[in-house]
DNA sequence: CTTTAGCACTCGGGGATAGTGAGTGCTAAA
DNA sequence: TTTAGCACTCACTATCCCCGAGTGCTAAAG
């Protein structure tokens, strides 16, 4: 059933007058918030039908009306209109998004506090996309007699390295058969490939540098691991007490510790963001996560390249501005992306000052 | 002037009490707390002379007294006796310090969460204590004609890597020949002394590969700047909505965005922590920082090797378990000593399950 | 059938008031 | 110096009341 015209606009009014102030709104309110040549009592049936239908709520029975989950979502869906970014808010996004190309997952955790501060809510930034990463070499460099460096690097493009001591003199042809080996043997397996088997096989393959092939081969377990469990960055958890709704120590605290608590965050989301175009909106009850039951998440997704992909996003209460965060966000995932595409070019030779 | 030894046993009751309630304490409630043989209108006196003398404070004329920032120093100086910690808790930590040998900064990061779980405070942790870092040796790792991986290491044994794509074709003698180049210039240089001239007079040299020197070199530049920077981890903030004295929203989010604001604890901290002797408790208006006036500080410092220290410590409201914070973080601080020592000898090797 | 004016009603919030009780400080005697 | 006794202070809580914004309903008008 479709709602008429002058329905609408009252919702609309009512939902941004309540993200503006935060107080339900009542029907003289709304005459003044429209153009409609209609008495307040008017609003009024108007309003009881709209509360009838689930799209506001009443906190109680002599307050005005606060939009439901119901509402916002028709709002989001037909209502908001896109709104555009001033000169001045482009400009200070792109300003922050000058990052230091460093490694991948300091840009995310930069850019997930970069928006939190562009926001004022918390923020979430995380990689991920990939199933099954592979390694595509491995590199030993001799720095001692008794200490090396493993150098990996995967098919995704992402390269580590770890320092290894050892109690026992190392020659270099040691280390250049053992690199043939590791490159022979251990080259294009995911993580379930390299089994204990495996490794069984190819020490006995090693001889002398027999204990070694083990220690590198972890490392690269570890590397694939790290990989496909990429953690969840937060930021500005406490901007959740900037919000009238979360005057309430307690509930500001059990949001806060759902946000900052490692992997939760993770499981609520990777779903709805692999399916979806750029931006998407849960609101309320949306979530699946129960303790976002009463938070809206707006969240954006970026390219990293190398067959990767990133969601960046914000949490906060349903009575959230969702027209500008979505604006926001989508930015700064467009940004992102296009900081990913050209980031593996070396950058303009000019940068050397700073 | 000396504190006669009931006056002593008064203010270890009351702080004590205070520590544990967080209610003011009368003097009916210290006759209970202690063994002391004489009515309550002689404590009355005795509160009285200490709150003259500073040790104590009255929220108002009909409460009980509360310490004061001098009278828990004098408890942390003189009165408190060493917590030794529980099985249990040696026991949770032990397992909990069973880190995974990662990156340093992960670790580092690593440590803090837990700390700040196992004491119920907001906690950090840095890593710092060397002034000049300089690189020992650089390697290019081909991996296409056109990108390769810069591998650097520090002479504080860090290594770092970088994946360096171009638009131009690369021969394996040119990357040679460039190798050859960056350790015989650039090595052993400090971050200051990676001027431009120096720069320009090896890009004279290198030919052809002209401008990939100082793509190279500003990433050690980068590496090295990042040691000297260290970051400060923080973990935990919304803890300090777990105590009472941060009920109030105002006074819990300005501490809480002083605490998630990057360097603001790096300038507040690594001054006493040098000189420092294993741990040390900073009260209330001990603290450099404004932000942290009436708040107190605990912190260990750890060895990393390789000529680094590190710091790690909680912050909380000044009426804190000083004994209990103390004994966890001393103990922990000394796990991450030992857990560095050893930790670049190669794991055992039985540790392939897991 | 829709809109409007009018009006009684509801209910949260703020402010005043009073009572309570924990705890003090002081005085005077032991 | 200690103690008993006592008046006093002051935060805290409960209760009441009032105020006003906003509603829902009714009945008349369009």
């Amino acid at each position: 059933m479709e709602l008429s015209e002058r329905k609408k606009k009252i919702l609309r009014a009512v939902v941004e007058s309540y993200i503006r102030t935060a107080e339900p709104v009542g029907s003289k309110a709304i005459l003044e918030l429209t153009e409609l040549k209609v008495s307040s009592a008017t609003i009024r049936n108007e309003l009881s039908d709209l509360t009838e239908m689930g799209y506001l709520e009443q906190p109680h029975t002599s307050a005005g009306r606060v939009p439901s989950p119901k509402g916002y979502r028709l709002y989001v869906n037909e209502l908001m209109e896109e709104q555009r970014l001033s000169l001045e808010e482009t400009r200070q996004i792109n300003e922050a998004l000058h990052l230091k190309m460093q490694e991948l997952d300091k840009v995310i955790d930069q850019a997930g506090r970069m928006v939190s501060q562009l926001t004022n809510y918390p923020a979430f930034a995380l990689a991920g996309g990939r199933q099954s990463t592979t390694i595509r070499r491995y590199d030993l460099i001799m720095v001692d007699t008794n200490s090396f460096i493993v150098v990996v690097m995967t098919d995704s493009n992402v390269v580590k390295n770890k320092l290894i001591r050892l109690p026992t003199d190392l020659s270099q042809p040691q280390l250049q058969m053992l690199t043939t080996l590791l490159n022979a043997s251990f080259v294009g397996k995911s993580l379930e490939e390299l089994t204990p088997e495996l490794m069984r096989v190819a020490e006995h393959a090693a001889g002398s540098a027999y204990g070694l092939i083990s220690l590198v081969v972890s490392f690269a377990m570890e590397v694939l691991d790290s990989l496909e469990h990429s953690p969840v960055y937060t930021a500005g958890a406490s901007h959740i007490l900037d919000h009238p709704e979360y005057r309430d120590v307690d509930k500001a605290q059990k949001l806060m510790s759902y946000l900052t608590e490692e992997q939760s965050l993770a499981n609520a989301l990777d779903l709805p963001a692999l399916n979806s175009d750029n931006t998407k909106i849960l609101i309320g009850p949306e979530n699946v996560a129960d303790e976002l039951k009463d938070t809206s998440v707006v969240l954006a997704s970026y390219d990293i390249g190398d067959g990767m992909k990133g969601v960046i996003g914000v949490v906060g209460p349903t009575r959230m501005d969702y027209a500008k965060v979505a604006a926001k966000l989508s930015y700064v995932a467009d940004g992102l992306s296009k900081l990913f595409g050209q980031g593996e070019l070396p950058p303009a030779l000019d940068e050397k000052e700073e």
